[in-house]
DNA sequence: ATTCCACAGGAAAAGATGGTCA
DNA sequence: TGACCATCTTTTCCTGTGGAAT
């Protein structure tokens, strides 16, 4: 049924944008400001409601019409230096790469000397970048323009208005979740696009997004998961898949993925929650002693202590692998999300002491 | 109501890593 | 080769806070 899977991978560009004109318009007509230091720009709205691919769409059209450098930089989970390495490895007359001791301010002069022209650096997943120095500094570089990608419009990201003393709402172009109609509009150009000429009722389109309430990643995803399942149950029809189920696989193969992209330290936590299903803090750390030498040894890798096992919860429940009330700092209980999704090392069995 | 306690999370110091230069 | 340096991670130290005990 799937004749191209990649039409339903998280980063296909599909050859344009439904229902997004008016804020590409709003983007390109700021790009024309006289004053280039008066362009910088905010994109902030909710997870997979396309910023990404609004900026990539803008930024796109630029590079064809104005001949703009373009950088793209996904600073999720990345320090400011790694960002500003990326940046600086990315330009054309840069190095292709920047060692990690670099220090930072070398790597900021460096870059303004590559910047020979029109040039558009889009920071991704901006949310959690400490201001510092020097991403302002590259937000006040001559010729060199911002577009700020974020959840939440706040802190140091508004910063861009102070920057252009221009009007909030000139630079940031708040995006929110699609109607159902508009993304049933997004969802079954995807179909005509990856199905083998598969029919699926409007009606079908119009029930996931609104199951999703709007959201398309989501939304393209749970298409995505119904058509295996038309497959693997041999359905003759997409349409006859229940969209909740579809929907459940779907999340179930973005947390799988999520889990996969984190580092080690996270594996072997999510792996004693997971195992546990549901689990107190002190019970947690006293699991972690226990099992630690065997899991690390022999790894290039080292057991942590029970504060730096603190700060990797966070990004955990960020990727909707657990959950845990954090308004209470007692008695905290930390338990799995969906026991389907294995941990990707295999824990040594539970001894059972009592 | 007040005190006590456990623990989350902030800040700063220390350590690990890996590059540069004489 | 070894002293030195910058970044990034982890540890150390500590404060603030919610909830239980008194």
């Amino acid at each position: 049924m799937i004749a191209d899977p990649r039409v339903f991978d998280d980063d296909f560009v599909p050859p344009d944008l439904l229902h997004r004109e008016t804020e590409i318009e709003q983007l390109l007509r700021r790009y024309t400001t006289p004053e280039p230091r008066e362009t910088d720009m905010l994109i902030s709205g909710p997870s997979g409601v396309g910023k990404t691919l609004l900026a990539q769409k803008v930024t796109e059209r630029l590079k064809r019409q104005r001949g703009v450098t373009t950088i793209f930089v996904d600073s999720l989970g990345k320090t400011t230096g790694a960002v500003l390495r990326s940046v600086l490895e990315q330009h054309p007359n840069g190095p292709d790469d920047v060692v990690r001791t670099t220090p930072t301010d070398t790597v900021c002069r460096k870059f303004r000397h590559a910047v020979d022209g029109g040039t558009i650096v889009v920071l991704d997943e901006g949310d959690d970048l400490p201001e510092t120095d020097a991403i302002n500094e590259l937000l006040t570089t001559a010729h060199v323009t911002v577009i700020a990608i974020a959840h939440e419009g706040t802190d140091w990201l508004s910063r861009l208005d102070v920057v252009t003393s221009h009007p909030f709402d000139q630079c940031h172009v708040k995006i929110g979740r699609y109607g159902v109609s508009e993304l049933a509009d997004i969802l079954e150009r995807r179909a005509i696009q990856g199905f083998h000429g598969d029919v699926v009722s409007r009606e079908y389109f119009e029930a996931i997004a609104n199951e999703v309430a709007g959201v398309a990643r989501d939304g393209i995803q749970t298409l995505r998961a119904a058509a295996e399942i038309a497959r693997d149950q041999g359905f003759h029809h997409i349409d006859s898949v229940d969209i909740t189920t579809a929907y459940e696989r779907a999340k179930h193969r973005i947390r799988e993925l999520n889990l996969e992209s984190l580092p080690f330290h996270h594996q072997v936590l999510y792996g004693i929650i997971h195992d546990a299903g549901e689990i107190a803090g002190t019970e947690l750390h006293e699991h972690y002693e226990e099992i630690a030498d065997e899991i690390y040894a022999g790894g290039p890798v080292h057991p942590i202590g029970e504060r730096a096992r603190r700060g990797k919860f966070p990004k955990l429940k960020e990727y909707d692998l657990i959950d845990y009330d954090e308004s209470t700092t007692k008695n905290r209980v930390y338990s799995v999300i969906d026991t389907d999704v294995e941990p990707v090392i295999d824990l040594p069995p539970t001894v059972t002491t009592y």
